[in-house]
DNA sequence: AACTCAACATACTTAGTAGTATGTAGTCAA
DNA sequence: TTGACTACATACTACTAAGTATGTTGAGTT
């Protein structure tokens, strides 16, 4: 039992500060203009410390990433299998990642920008590998959306000729949420916005009782 | 009539060569990574002719999200004023608005970062100006479609409880096609998008003959 | 045919920042 | 008590890229 140290609290607890620390920073300052020692200032320490846990800005930017993508999961991935109707679940899953879009906005802004930065061209042999597994992260949370779309397709509770498509629309309808979207002090508005969001994605802006059919 | 020399075309002409070959950089490497030179070498130029031109990198932005606005304003603004239904109208503007997205592509694809950038921070007095002008040029776009959704609700052929939200979950979900659509050779694909996607908005994904009411 | 000025090209300066190399205080084991 | 190692802090390097200062060329103007 000596040969590994017991894991000591701290240094865990010091790493997700640092992760923290640079999601607020990402959000406040976005992505490229944060720097190493913003994000050192944000926690009264200094580039050693982050330097310590990270090699590099871009390792930090992936931590964020993964931060956030595990709220997502963690709100989503349990509804999918849920004993419910698919249309049903995918209204709750639009309502959950809502949810998550705003109880975790530093983490969900900070991404938005950098992703799109390592997107065009992953220079090192690390990032490029480092974001592939991003990529497929956002893949299979993004199927998660397909399945249900399509198994609602099938069941006739759902209309979606174009599944990934419609995957698209919502998904880029709920992520537009980080950039309009700012806290208040109020609590639940916040499920108010989340439940109008999914009920405009479920069913739409046109009225339902004109254009049943064209009955002149 | 010698006061002012005749304008002569090539300045315009090379103007708007700089604005576009900016707008193609900003889309494949993205804004913050996209240097001067760059812009210079995709017009076999120099820095210098792009700084005889624009007085700073933010001041090409600009130029380019201006140029990608006047895109969206061109396409959809006459629909507003046109004798439909507001049903109709907001159909066709939705119709429009991501057509023009796939179409300027480059345009639209290089303004989402950059604007988030200057979105944190603006420096000086005169990018905060700019910004401002940008910021009521959106405005201005956004009170095009809620206009339209009011016209709608308050009419009957549209149901928007909340139209702020209504169109910015609208604008957003439109404004995602350039993160993940990719031309192709085929020409007229983009219309079928453009088409499903205003039909997803309009009427959502869920069936229509599901849940029409309670009446067990 | 010298003059001017627009439309660039060339060469240089400089600030900001990622990353590194090294120093140091506290802790734990033996 | 001392060695070793972790968890940082401090000091430094190197490079990228925006912006500037200055040179050059060609087309009008008179």
């Amino acid at each position: 039992m000596n040969e590994v140290s017991a894991t000591p609290a701290a240094p865990t607890e010091s790493r997700a500060e640092i992760v923290t620390a640079a999601a607020t920073c990402f959000m406040r300052r976005g992505y490229d203009k944060t720097t190493i020692d913003d994000i050192a200032d944000a926690l009264g320490a200094t580039k050693g410390r982050v330097y310590h846990y990270f090699r590099s800005k871009s390792a930090i930017f992936f931590a964020v990433y993964r931060e956030a993508m595990r709220y997502c999961f963690e709100a989503v991935e349990p509804i999918v299998a849920m004993p419910l109707p698919a249309r049903e679940r995918l209204h709750r899953m639009c309502q959950a990642h809502a949810m998550v879009m705003m109880t975790t906005l530093s983490f969900q802004r900070g991404i938005k920008q950098g992703l799109e930065i390592y997107m065009r061209g992953p220079t090192t042999e690390a990032e490029r590998e480092s974001f592939a597994e991003l990529q497929a992260l956002r893949d299979r949370y993004e199927g998660l959306f397909r399945k249900v779309l399509a198994e609602g397709t099938a069941a006739g509770d759902l209309h979606a000729p174009d599944i990934p498509l419609a995957g698209r629309v919502i998904l880029s309808a709920l992520n537009g949420l980080p950039d309009w979207y700012r806290p208040r002090g109020d609590g639940d508005r916040i499920e108010a916005i989340a439940a109008d969001m999914a009920a405009i994605l479920m069913s739409g802006v046109a009225a339902r009782d004109t254009g049943t059919g064209p009955q002149a």
